[in-house]
RNA sequence: GGGCCUGUAGCUCAGGGGUAGAGCGCUGCCUUCGCAAGGCAGAGGCCACGGGUUCGAAUCCCGUCAGGUCCA
């Protein structure tokens, strides 16, 4: 389907390409070279860069990057400055994959214009799904920066499109020493993020430099071209995706063993200097070994298990060294590569303020940090994470790490403890586990780590040091891989389809915001919702609760109890919906105390989000909100639970802000425009759609919002923070309340306070103090209680004795108290214990029937046991009982049949002797 | 967002329907010139909270709260 899409590009054809089947891979390629049979791409075909560059040229991160960008600026391209790494924009992602994904959803759908176009840039871009082989394969990376050239075009203008893209790509190897033959393009379909389009891949001495994505099709159920099982249809925009690794540039200019030796030479330097195990590791031995690795390593995708096995294996007949001797050299220079690249891949997550967590997007920060940790310690290195972190810094002078330097520092340490105290913890459990159980089976060790954090291989260094050999299964981790996949998801509601037909509902809450009643007429009817040309009701959105009031027509009036935005349509839950018919003008009226709430708690969660950021660092993002009638509560992301200083700090300035009555501002603007002027932290209670965003203004506090609010911070009230509670790791939550809901907090408590000060008759002001002595004194008394009812056991015992009824040799006693505790029961029973030849039913008949029997030693060695007594007891009085053979209670319900249960114990006990 | 694990003495944890336990720490006494160590005695528990099942729940079930952990 697809092959038209390539011989369209003349451009090859024109310039002596020529187009050929690889017998290998069995793909379609492009080259100029006339004695090349295969595609050149791994594993066709080995790295023939290494040890040779293709470059002309040396380059490192800054100069590669900085002759990327003015070459296509000097070719018309607008540069643009990268986009955080944390896809803030995005509700679908959590990191930036790709430089495409600064422009999904809106302009790639054509919403929303591009920043400027055709542009160029060089995006920092995370992935952590090929984790494991990072470090491993010499090439995978977690932080890559993406240098793309974009260019969008539609059916109304056309920037340019494949031979242009083709012909850029062309002229700026040539520009960096590349000859035309060296270079092979290679077809392979691309899809990903509900587009795809035709790509061409751009290899040179066996390395993918750059990826040339023609995208022009778009996800369909009926779309008639089927790309990796997903079918899609051709859409109006295509769009000109290109993605050039810059440190794959890098590496390619100097034609080190890895990648990692050409970007961060210095980072590697530091940890070989400051890593015990490490020092062996600088010969030229090791390099050719490394070198070997990572050729090698480029003819596979990935590195996992058997993959990994077969490497090793290949590896070692090559090089003609056995297994463990490779090993002994390639495994702590893969954990040095990868801790240099995890390190790197922090510096950029913790700049954007990615906070870490056991959920979430955080989470990913805590893995990486994991992981670095964990290879740390495994090379020895000494040093605190945050040395690598500076030292990258220096060759990223690019990016302004420095301002969160601190922080990072905070975060890494507080990290690096909480790990520790993991292991440690973990390391416990395992001892424990080896006194029960001897060994640890494979069920053990996935508990271990999935509930516990411990590594598989920590616990075999534990287990080794008790002298216990333990195999960890090479199926583990896709053993673990294999329980995650069940989870499935839902979706969908209402039928989108069927309110497309409907115009946009005209939003008069943003144009009168104080307005209490309004007149709009009915479009449709659907069930109970009823969907007007106009309104003034709120639907549910940005954490603000939907507000409610009547309809009223002139049958009647009804309920509004929901209101909901479904595209560009609200749609209004009433009680009775056949109060209503289409096409006739109605009279709405909202509950405007409710909405005022609403209000006044929408415009204080900005305040007090402001006053966090003011308080606690600008890394503080919302992580959540929700605004009700009566109180409302943020989420923000922060490493550390709030101290109580800081919340009455926050809560001091937000009031501060309230008095100051400042003028809260709000405007449409321009997507583009507002990013623009006031960056990513605009999206702070998530990405609202569509071309124009609504921007909402408090002092410096700058966020989209499309909530309502209210005109000044003074119509806000007094602000009080009603608790402040950690969530989640890296997540704390501040419930509040505005306003008259504020008063009514602080009064509710106020009354709870008197009522218990009441109880105890002590002025509020003693209550803690009260309290304390009340709960002293209880426990002191149920103390003195207990030494009593011992004193009392004792005295008991003497009396019962005297009363025993003889039974061939056994004394029985028996005897019914009109209320007493089980406990005083248990007590005498077990007094009762120790005089010979003793059974004795102790009985409760108060407010409850409760029986205790305790046996003596002889009796029990003639056969009679205390919990078989109990169960003929109390299974006549109407209920049940147990314990040992000497003692046994229960209890029952029909406290006439007592008498008859104490003779059947008696038969019981005659028929035994 | 989903899964799993854990809340018991100051600390580390056993127990897992029938009288709340151990080790360490603490207090006092004995032994000693003193200390370490040991011996004896003792203090210290709403068994996280709220419901339910049961004659009876720390224990089983449900919910809440808190902590941990893995995955997306």
């Amino acid at each position: 389907m697809l092959e038209k899409e390539y011989l369209e590009i003349t451009y090859l054809k024109d310039n002596g390409y020529e187009r050929k089947l690889c017998p290998s891979c069995n793909k379609y390629f492009w080259t100029k070279d006339t004695t090349k049979e295969s595609c050149g791409d791994p594993p066709c075909e080995p790295y023939s860069f290494i040890g040779s560059p293709v470059f002309t040229k040396n380059f490192d991160l800054s100069s590669m990057r900085d002759e990327f960008i003015s070459f296509f600026e000097q070719r018309g391209h607008e540069k643009l400055d990268p986009y955080p790494v944390v896809a803030r924009w995005r509700d679908d992602i959590y990191l930036t994959i790709a430089s495409i994904a600064d422009f999904q959803p809106f302009v790639t759908s054509g919403e929303v214009p591009p920043p400027s176009n055709p542009l160029v840039i060089s995006q920092p871009c995370i992935r952590l799904d090929d984790l494991d082989s990072v470090g491993k394969t010499g090439r995978h990376l977690t932080v890559f920066e993406m240098m793309a050239h974009h260019a969008f075009n539609n059916p109304k203008k056309e920037i340019y499109w494949k031979n242009e893209t083709v012909a850029y790509c062309k002229e700026f190897l040539n520009s960096l020493g590349v000859h035309d033959e060296e270079i092979i393009f290679k077809e392979e379909p691309w899809a990903g993020g509900g587009n795809a389009g035709p790509c061409l891949e751009t290899l040179v001495g066996g390395l993918e430099l750059a990826t040339l994505v023609f995208m022009n099709l778009e996800t369909a159920a009926d779309g008639d071209i089927e790309i990796k099982g997903e079918k899609y249809r051709k859409m109006d925009n295509y769009i000109v995706d290109t993605g050039y690794g810059l440190e794959r540039f890098v590496w390619a200019s100097q034609g080190t063993p890895t990648v990692y030796d050409a970007i961060f030479p210095d980072v590697i330097q530091i940890i070989k200097q400051e890593s015990e195990g490490l020092e062996i590791l600088s010969t030229k031995e090791v390099e050719k070994v490394v070198g070997e690795s990572s050729k090698l390593a480029g003819m596979m995708s990935s590195l996992k298990g058997k993959k990994l096995e077969n490497l090793r294996i290949t590896l070692s007949e090559r090089l003609g060294m056995e297994i463990s001797e490779l090993l002994a050299i390639i495994d702590p220079m893969e954990k040095m590569y990868a801790l240099a690249d995890h390190s790197r891949c922090l510096l950029f997550m913790l700049n954007d303020g990615l906070i870490p967590s056991n959920a979430g997007a955080g989470y990913l920060a805590r893995l990486v940090i994991r992981r670095s940790i964990r290879m740390a310690e495994e090379i020895g290195f000494k040093l605190p994470l945050i040395e690598l972190l500076k030292a990258h810094m220096n060759a990223l002078k690019e990016f302004s790490f420095e301002k969160r330097l601190t922080l990072m520092d905070k975060i890494l340490k507080s990290e690096e403890e909480k790990y520790s105290v993991t292991i440690s913890r973990g390391i416990k459990m395992v001892e424990r586990l080896l006194k029960k159980q001897k060994t640890i089976s494979e069920n053990n060790l996935v508990e271990l780590y999935e509930s516990h954090g411990l590594p598989p291989e920590v616990v075999k260094n534990v287990a080794m040091k008790t002298g216990v050999e333990i195999e960890i299964p090479d199926t583990f981790y896709s053993k673990l891989a294999q329980q995650h996949i069940k989870g499935e998801r839902e979706e969908q509601e209402l039928d989108p389809e069927l309110i497309k037909q409907y115009p946009p509902t005209r939003k008069l809450y943003y144009e009168q915001p104080y307005q209490k009643s309004f007149e709009a007429m009915v479009l449709g009817v659907r069930g109970n919702n009823i969907i007007l040309d106009r309104t003034l009701f709120y639907p549910e959105g940005g954490g603000q609760m939907y507000d409610t009031g009547y309809i009223q027509s002139e049958r009647g009036s009804t309920r509004v109890i929901e209101v909901h935005e479904m595209g560009d349509i609200i749609l209004h839950r009433v009680e009775d919906p056949s109060m209503v018919s289409i096409g006739e003008v109605i009279k709405g009226e909202i509950d405007f105390d409710r909405r005022k709430r609403h209000m006044q708690h929408h415009t204080a969660t900005h305040i007090i989000l402001y006053a966090t950021k003011r308080v606690l660092g600008d890394h503080i993002w919302q992580a959540g909100a929700r605004k009700e009638e009566d109180k409302a509560r943020l989420d923000i992301t922060h490493y550390r639970k709030l101290s109580r200083e800081e919340v009455r700090k926050i809560e001091e300035i937000v009031n501060e802000i309230v008095r100051a009555n400042i003028k809260v501002e709000w405007k449409w603007m321009d997507r583009i425009e507002a990013e623009k002027k006031y960056g990513f932290t605009l999206y702070q209670g998530g990405v609202p759609p569509g071309k124009q965003i609504r921007v909402v203004q408090i002092d410096r506090d700058v966020q989209a919002c499309g909530g309502t609010h209210c005109s000044y911070t003074g119509e806000v009230g007094v602000i009080k923070i009603l608790r402040a509670d950690r969530i989640q790791d890296g997540v704390d939550r501040l419930e509040f309340a505005a306003g008259s809901a504020a008063l009514k907090h602080i009064q509710k408590r106020d009354e709870i306070l008197e009522e218990s000060a009441k109880i105890l008759r002590v002025d509020v002001e003693k209550l803690p103090d009260t309290v304390k002595r009340f709960f002293e004194e209880w426990k002191d008394q149920k103390k003195q209680i207990e030494k009593m009812v011992n004193k009392l056991a004792r005295l008991q015992v003497k009396e019962l004795i005297k009363r025993a009824e003889k039974i061939d040799k056994i004394r029985l006693v028996t005897e019914q108290f009109s209320d007493m505790d089980q406990q005083e029961l248990i007590k005498i029973g077990e007094k009762l214990k120790d005089e010979k030849n003793v059974i004795a039913i102790l009985i409760s008949n108060g407010k409850s029937l409760r029986v205790v029997i305790s046996v003596n030693d002889e009796v029990i060695q003639r056969g009679i046991y205390a919990n078989t007594l109990i169960r003929v007891m109390c299974s006549t009085i109407g209920g049940g009982g147990g314990g040992k053979r000497d003692l046994a209670q229960g209890g029952g319900t029909s406290p006439e049949k007592v008498e008859e249960g104490i003779e059947k114990v008696i038969e019981y006990i005659q028929e035994k002797i």
